[in-house]
RNA sequence: GACUUGGUAGCUCAGCUGGUAGAGCAUAUCACUUUUAAUGAUAGGGUCCUGGGUUCGAGCCCCAGCCAGGUCACCA
């Protein structure tokens, strides 16, 4: 779409024809012989050292024949400084005049090669020698500046525009930067500790026939070869089981899922989990495994257990508290769930604030109520444990209540970051579970599961050895580890509206193009008449078609004729 | 989905009961050889989100819509 250019990108634009007319190209086929990034020249500065360094021009102070630049690179900005004397001979100051001064922009990717040295005030410079333009930049960026008290000034923060354009975000803005820094070394950390203890990275299908594994409004797609709808993955849990049937002792996957539901502040339509799942082992064990798992990755990405969260302060140091589910009601609530029947919960909710359906089975309501009275009060990590059977489809009955599952939630900040359970192994008793499901949700809620996976159930019936199975939410936990209040924040191109509609026109540009279109070319009263339009919206019609390029108006003799353009 | 706030120059933001649209930075021209939010001088730059309406006159008031933020509801 051809939109009309600022005056600032039509003088990028000249300075691009001026540049060539010198024999510069702009846009060189350059391997450029990097040696050194601006952060370990800052950290081993050693006067007169010969560097050979890139990165975009980001700010210039010119005076006369001296100027100091900052140049921006991977790690961070170096300052630069271009004298004329050094860059240019005695006759031909073309170099530094024209090309430096004038003809590049702040935003151009730039190559220098010079000195080491520090200026009077001490600041750790680079000499330049020569440089060579790398890449030029023809639209302007947004310009942050920080003073001498280390305020922003003119911050680029408008939500909309950072995320829609993140890429001008991350060249602005070094904290957004560090927040992605950081979830890339929260994943490092996470495989580093599984590889150490043997378990083993794959991949699962993320086009399903059937999405299984959680209960959550597909995306649904089709196959046009196999002309057959296919889901994309909600959950990757019955896969990774299949492969512990299999006899893989311990897999995990980073998976991309896509749920089609609402999006807020913590709600992307993809999203990533992490899912692990490993043999012999239960929830008890599983518990220790994340608490110790966790305290790693803390340490990992902030070099400390400790992170900050808005408010609250979360220390991520192992052990965590465990509290079952019954006891967190009791202690928040006095009330016990245990041995309630359907009808005794529900009243209770009723009389308590607690909004209830008909369509919710004892476990929908115990939830209901952990949820409204009890979640939110967990700021430091803590373990809520032994949820009810009826919420639970894939998770093994407890040990000791077999109205109970061995299920844990990990609670931060009053909201779920993981999710693990001792898993179920008997194909049968699964079975009867998914069976359980789909009567729930022909009952009406939507939760529940709406499909058999009958392939999942027939590996269960091959044998699957007791295996306890963790999920965890990566950009909630990367939200944490950054002090991100929003999932946007933590993810680089959240799901935005498209920024503008296609061209539409109006009524009256309709009118007349479409009687155009049946003439190609009209006399233009003749066009006017046909269309029937008050002057005004005839005005307003015409207008609005040249303005879109549509219609143009030629001159011949006295008469004026209206082309429609190609 | 409800409520609420916002959308004005490349960026950050002003804008009077409704009367020719402002600032800083950025840009352009000039001066200036160790500055650092460099400085001084001059100049240019705007579909005021879109479409209707009220009015002699709308950036401002009214209606509808689009996009975004926030709160709540729903939902993992």
């Amino acid at each position: 779409m051809s939109q009309q250019l600022s005056e600032q990108e039509l003088v990028r634009r000249e300075s691009l024809t001026k540049l060539r007319e010198l024999g510069i190209n702009p846009y060189p086929q350059a391997l450029y012989p990097v040696t050194i990034l601006s952060k370990a020249i800052k950290e081993n500065y050693e006067e007169g050292k010969k560097v050979v360094i890139a990165g975009r021009l980001m700010s210039r102070r010119i005076q006369g024949k001296a100027s100091f630049a900052e140049l921006q690179d991977s790690e961070g900005r170096i300052q630069v400084y271009f004298n004329r004397d050094e860059i240019c001979s005695e006759d031909d100051s073309t170099l530094y005049n024209e090309v430096y001064k004038k003809l590049l922009d702040i935003g151009d990717f730039i190559g220098i090669e010079g000195e080491l040295f520090k200026t009077q005030v001490g600041e750790i410079s680079v000499r330049v020698k020569k440089f060579d333009l790398l890449s030029k930049s023809l639209k302007p960026l947004p310009l942050p500046k920080t003073d001498s008290e280390g305020n922003i000034h003119d911050a680029f923060t408008d939500p909309e525009m950072r995320y829609r354009q993140r890429y001008a975000d991350l060249v602005v803005n070094p904290h957004v930067k560090e927040v992605f820094i950081k979830r890339t070394k929260l994943f490092n950390a996470m495989r580093t500790f599984f590889n150490e203890r043997g378990y083993m990275e794959v991949e699962t299908p993320v086009l399903q026939p059937i999405p299984g594994g959680a209960a959550a409004k597909p995306f649904i797609t089709h196959h046009n070869s196999l002309d057959m709808p296919l889901y994309m993955r909600i959950a990757n849990e019955l896969y990774l089981k299949r492969l512990i049937v299999g006899g893989f002792e311990g897999v995990y996957e980073f998976s991309k899922n896509f749920r089609n539901e609402g999006m807020d502040r913590t709600h992307n339509p993809e999203f990533t989990a992490m899912e692990i799942y490993v043999a012999y082992k239960d929830y008890n064990w599983m518990m220790e495994f994340t608490e110790n798992l966790l305290e790693y990755c803390a340490l990992q990405v902030n070099g400390k257990t400790e992170a900050i969260f808005g408010e609250h302060k979360v220390d991520f140091k192992a052990p965590y508290k465990r509290v079952t589910m019954r006891q967190s009601i009791i202690d928040f609530t006095g009330f016990d769930i245990d041995g309630k029947s359907e009808t005794e919960l529900a009243e209770w909710c009723k009389s308590n604030g607690v909004e209830v359906d008909d369509t919710m089975g004892k476990g929908k309501l115990i939830d209901e109520i952990f949820g409204e009275k009890c979640e939110g009060n967990y700021i430091q990590p803590t373990f809520i444990t032994d949820y009810p059977k009826e919420m639970s489809p894939l998770c093994k009955e407890h040990r000791d209540n077999p109205e109970l599952t061995e299920r844990f939630e990990l609670m931060i900040c009053g909201k779920e970051v993981a999710n693990a359970y001792t898993e179920l192994n008997d194909p049968i008793d699964q079975k009867e579970r998914f069976e359980a499901q789909l009567k729930l949700a022909a009952k009406g809620d939507e939760e529940a599961g709406q499909f058999i996976d009958y392939d999942f159930l027939r590996a269960l019936e091959y044998g699957m050895p007791p295996t306890s199975g963790l999920g965890i939410g990566i950009d909630r936990l990367v939200m944490y580890l950054t002090n991100n209040q929003s999932i946007q924040e933590v993810l680089f191109f959240p799901q935005m509206k498209p920024e503008k509609k296609a061209v539409e026109l109006s009524d009256a540009e309709k009118t007349i193009f479409n009687i155009l279109k049946a003439n190609n070319k009209m006399e233009l009263g003749a066009l006017k008449s046909e269309s029937a339009l008050s002057g005004k919206q005839w005005d307003k019609g015409m207008k609005g078609l040249s303005k879109h390029g549509i219609v143009k108006v030629e001159v011949d003799g006295d008469t004026k004729f209206c082309v429609l353009q190609s």
